[in-house]
DNA sequence: GACCTGCTGATTTTT
DNA sequence: TCAGCAGGTC
């Protein structure tokens, strides 16, 4: 179907703005919207504008913006793609695209639809800690102990299938290893216990979409009408599931874009398959084919570094990435004697670089395990270099955090058996191992979930009376909030329901700094769902939870201050930056020691290599250390075998020379174990980016513009209103004394606490 | 049922 | 090195 113009859009000169300054290949793709697509952007070759333009055009040319559909990588990505297209069309226009990660887009779409395939709109998302726990206590029902397999080996070979399409019946059918057969037979159980939990895992949310278009022809009828342009990012990284979704999306219309590098495939581990993009043209035999090979990022010297390192793979399609940059400065080379000298050294260079006018957040360190970013930390808080890390342990994903979820899922979801186990007994409420199992036989013996058994405890001869009574406070609890929701959907409610549980006081009570950081985690929690409900329409808790669920670590971070970026080669796709450290090269690190007897494994870390040296757009710096701390031990090690494929006259002279290999000096110190500072997180600026959509940590603003004294009525976001009994402390580190109706007297720290005096 | 202690395995990468 | 867990004790 040809586009329509749109009468009120077409205005010449816009258009005419919109295409100027694109180079011929990304114009040509930009303007090509009829019809399948297939763009091979090499790094840096300005795929992001062309995607952004490219539907700012079609929308010009009279496609509705609810008609588009653009799948990428983050959901950063989709709102920063967003933000864009509000400023080149219209915000109305972009607010109308749908644009996010496959996994958010489709959950959207399974809420709406979710009775259609025998869940409800309220169903839970696990992530993998769910997922595994649950595969756990399916492997003690099946008396199957840890000894025979491990619940993650488990886990793995589940998702691995789900990923390619193989449901528990062919997985059975192809089981050939003992482990293989015990999985095949958790992996049906896992299923049913999803369903009976109104829950989904992460490959679900794939699955089940399919399981939607596939459920009728109305209802395939109507997303291929409804989506009448589909663009993905990324698309050497899609799976099976995700490529056959996109298949029934667009089969009628067949205007689909698809933008992917086949060099920079690196989540075969995960089930992505190469495949897709190099069939594109196979599936779609009329498909047109623009290739950008432009290169607007890097420098020649950089360039020439990823192209000499990917020329080494086998498996590339080959590819003329060019550029009208300069030469360039040379690569640094830099040998350590060990991984606390690396990390010294990076921050040396960061410090120089800073002196010379520099901006922190022109740096990012990338590497290859999450582990190794412990010692860039210490190094960088004690040289006060400011650092952002993406990745590791995730807010959502700390313990106080994920039993507060669990709070609020089970009041959406009572069928949610995770999260009800989670939330049973934080705080203790005396219900132990013992009753949960108990209880657990009770609903598996009348199919009920767990919450329900709970709920009918009553029935339950073994029980004692007063697990008995703790069992109906806690069901009573959540029914009777259940009820005050759905009467009237406010987050104050839900704020007075999450004190009721007893979980912040709890911690409160505890006099730890561990148990301070949870509450002021908790709270900022709260903060951020009743930030939700003041700025969505319709807001609902249902909906709020599940974004949650699938927010990423880069989403949840903010990026745009003036800071290092810290984060695994693998959250350094799509980025860039002017300096760039690749640290670690060593043999069994990167690439990692159990790829190096796979070609196809090894091939992979050859292109998360690329990946990383093409981050870069001015300076690139690759380090390695002769030995280095693993496991607690001090291990030696040789340098990585990809440093070789980089020709020497692209390394500066005052890079190490690269000695061979048994040449390594010793490390100096034979032990440093007790010489590792202290991880001390006091003076890290880290609560402020912890966060859904802008985090606004209003900390500390209080005292700075006026002080408190006792007698002063105060607002707690949390307690409520009280009266400041006493204030104690340093300047900078005020602890107050405050009395809450209600609730009693509280102790909290001025600084994370946030108190709105009122008069 | 809560708490303590000593053992074990984890370090690939993530929606 | 260290978090998480099984197993023992009170």
């Amino acid at each position: 179907m040809p586009l329509k113009l749109h009468p009120d859009t077409s205005n010449k000169s816009e258009k005419s703005d919109l295409l100027k300054g694109l180079n011929s290949k990304q114009l040509e793709a930009v303007t090509s919207t009829e019809g399948p697509l297939l763009i091979i952007a090499g790094a840096g070759s300005g795929k992001t504008r062309v995607l952004t333009y490219r539907i700012a055009y079609m929308i010009q040319q009279g496609a509705l913006p609810g008609q588009i559909l653009a799948l990428t990588f983050t959901n950063k990505a989709a709102k920063e793609m967003k933000q864009r297209i509000a400023k080149l069309v219209s915000p109305e226009a972009a607010a109308a695209i749908y644009a996010g990660t496959f996994h958010s887009i489709y959950a959207r779409l399974l809420r709406q639809n979710a009775d259609k395939i025998g869940y409800t709109s309220d169903f839970s998302i696990y992530d993998t800690d769910d997922s595994q726990s649950t595969i756990k206590s399916i492997l003690k029902d099946l008396n199957i102990t840890k000894d025979q397999v491990t619940p993650q080996a488990v886990q793995s070979r589940i998702s691995y299938a789900k990923n390619r399409m193989i449901g528990w019946q062919e997985f059975a059918s192809k089981a050939s290893s003992p482990v293989d057969r015990i999985a095949a037979r958790v992996y049906q159980e896992f299923d049913k216990k999803l369903v009976q939990c109104n829950a989904m895992d992460f490959d679900d949310l794939l699955l089940n979409m399919i399981n939607l278009l596939k459920s009728s022809g109305e209802m395939l009828d109507y997303y291929q009408n409804r989506f009448q342009y589909i663009l993905v990012d990324e698309y050497q990284d899609t799976n099976r599931s995700q490529y056959l979704s996109l298949n029934y999306f667009s089969a009628q219309h067949k205007n689909i874009c698809v933008v992917g590098d086949d060099a920079q495939s690196i989540y075969r581990w995960r089930g992505a398959e190469i495949r897709n993009i190099l069939d594109f043209q196979k599936d779609y035999p009329n498909a047109h084919l623009v290739r950008l090979e432009q290169n607007y990022r890097s420098t020649k010297t950089i360039l020439s570094a990823a192209d000499a390192v990917i020329r080494m793979n086998k498996g590339q399609i080959p590819k003329k990435l060019w550029t009208e940059n300069d030469e360039g400065n040379k690569i640094t080379l830099k040998q350590l004697n060990d991984d606390r000298d690396e990390a010294e050294y990076v921050s040396k260079i960061i410090s120089q670089k800073i002196s010379l006018g520099q901006n922190y957040s022109n740096v990012a360190v990338l590497y290859r395990t999450n582990a190794q970013s412990l010692l860039f930390e210490n190094s960088f808080r004690a040289k006060n270099i400011p650092y952002i890390i993406i990745g590791g342990i995730s807010f959502y994903k700390r313990k106080e955090i994920k039993d507060t979820v669990s709070y609020m899922k089970l009041l959406i979801n009572p069928n949610d058996d995770e999260s009800c186990i989670r939330a049973l007994n934080e705080p203790p409420r005396g219900i132990g191992k013992t009753t949960i199992e108990k209880v657990r036989e009770f609903a598996n013996q009348h199919s009920i979930p767990l919450f329900q058994a709970f709920s009918r405890a009553d029935e339950i001869q073994e029980l004692q009376p007063r697990f008995k009574l703790s069992a109906s406070k806690f069901s009573n609890l959540i029914l009777k909030y259940s009820q005050i929701i759905k009467d009237e959907n406010s987050d104050i409610f839900i704020r007075q329901y999450l004190e009721e549980t007893g979980l912040v006081q709890f911690y409160s009570e505890m006099d730890t700094d561990d148990a301070q950081e949870r509450v002021r985690n908790i709270s900022q929690l709260i903060s951020d769902l009743t930030r939700y409900y003041a700025n969505t329409d319709n807001p609902t808790l249902s909906d709020y939870v599940q974004q949650i669920s699938l927010i990423t670590d880069i989403d949840e971070k903010d990026t745009s201050q003036n800071r290092v970026t810290l984060m695994t080669l693998h959250s350094a796709k799509g980025l860039e930056f002017p300096n760039v450290f690749i640290c670690g090269l060593e043999a069994g690190l990167f690439p990692l020691s159990r790829t190096e007897t796979n070609i196809e494994e090894e091939e992979e870390e050859r292109r998360l290599f690329y990946v990383g040296i093409t981050r870069a757009e001015k300076d690139l710096y690759l380090t390695y250390a002769a030995s280095r701390m693993r496991f607690g031990e001090i291990n030696r090690q040789m340098k990585s075998k990809f440093l070789n494929n980089i020709p020497s006259t692209l390394f500066s002279s005052s890079s190490s020379t690269i000695l061979p290999q048994q040449q390594f000096s010793p490390p100096i110190n034979s032990f440093t174990g007790n010489m590792v500072p202290k991880r001390d997180n006091s003076n890290i600026p880290q609560f402020d980016d912890l966060h859904v959509g802008k985090p606004n940590f209003e900390y500390s603003q209080i005292q700075d513009e006026e002080e408190l004294k006792p007698g002063d009525k105060v607002r707690h976001n949390l307690f409520g209103e009280g009266k400041v009994i006493s204030l104690a402390g340093s300047r900078t580190n005020i602890q107050a004394i405050v009395n809450f109706q209600g609730l009693g007297k509280k102790k909290l720290m001025l600084q994370y606490a946030k108190l709105e005096k009122i008069k």
